[in-house]
DNA sequence: CGGTGGACCTGCTGGC
DNA sequence: TGCCAGCAGGTCCACC
């Protein structure tokens, strides 16, 4: 479910309401999610003070006070929310952070590709979760030349290798998808032949479509929402993701879809080469 | 080493 | 109306 802008939209909205408070009582109501939990390093959160609120590529990083820090993914299903700590938990609520606001942090992930682990104080860059992870696209912004210099030894699709947060983190179907419709490429397109000019295009369309795509809320196609239950509106800018079969935005040919490595790919046959 | 395909889960939808 | 195949925003690992 959530790429790189539905994580920042939710770092964003939780940002204001976390800061500074103290979490009062962890609770589990779940033995893992793709990995085990950590009951007794979570549970040691009690008492904590949250005093930063961070992001790695689709991870959700909350850091204490003491140095520690709670990483959250939320995988394909997962949904981070703050309500009244007096609502009951809702389906799926694995794990959830009572706070001194009266409020509780809620972990609702049906699917259970999501993860959630404690990062002892200065062993983030050690933790194997991080260890392999790829540049942000954003921040420095990407460039054309560094996507060409990290594609040079591989092969295959240029989907397949935006997806690879070895490389870049972040990027998801979706927005793969998407930034390869605004590069005009296609996404089966083998990345040995790509060249400089298409790097540079395509470089630039995963900023834009991260940064449009985190202005307006993130993409909602489903269930996804910021902290506070706010769905975005990124699903009604979407060119061709979702959308085989109806009109290229730009040229109105009908929009084409693909599988590759077992996920969906849509692309326009005449805008995308 | 790099790339692919399957596994991990539950829930919803669309076609019959 | 009801059932079920197919599909879903991610990652990891075994295998070639």
């Amino acid at each position: 479910m959530p790429e790189l802008p539905e994580i920042e939209v939710l770092r964003r909205s939780l940002e204001r309401r976390l800061l500074g408070r103290r979490v009062v009582r962890v609770r589990l109501r779940a033995l893992a999610l793709r990995e085990p939990l950590d009951r007794r390093a979570l549970r040691a959160l009690g008492g904590a003070r949250i005093s930063a609120l961070g992001r790695r590529g689709k991870y959700l990083l909350i850091a204490l006070d003491d140095g520690r820090t709670l990483a959250v993914h939320l995988g394909m299903s997962g949904r981070l929310t703050l309500s009244p700590a007096a609502a009951a938990p809702e389906p799926h609520e694995h794990l959830a952070f009572e706070l001194d606001s009266g409020e509780r942090l809620r972990l609702r992930d049906p699917r259970r590709f999501g993860a959630a682990f404690v990062v002892p104080a200065g062993s983030l860059d050690d933790d194997a979760h991080f260890a392999h992870l790829g540049r942000e696209p954003l921040g420095e912004p990407l460039a054309g030349a560094e996507l060409a210099r990290l594609a040079a030894r591989g092969r295959g699709p240029v989907k397949s290798f935006l997806m690879d947060g070895r490389r870049v983190v972040g990027v998801g179907n979706i927005y793969a998808t998407e930034a390869l419709f605004r590069a005009g490429i296609r996404p089966d397109r083998g990345v040995r032949r790509i060249g400089a000019a298409a790097w540079e295009r395509l470089a630039r369309a995963v900023v834009e479509v991260l940064e449009q795509a985190i202005r307006e809320g993130g993409t909602t196609l489903n269930d996804f929402t910021d902290g506070a239950g706010a769905p975005g509106e990124f699903q009604i800018s979407l060119a061709v993701y979702g959308r085989e079969g109806e009109a290229c935005p730009r040229c109105a040919r009908r929009v084409r879809r693909i599988v590759q490595s077992g996920r969906s790919s849509y692309f326009c046959p005449r805008c995308q080469r």
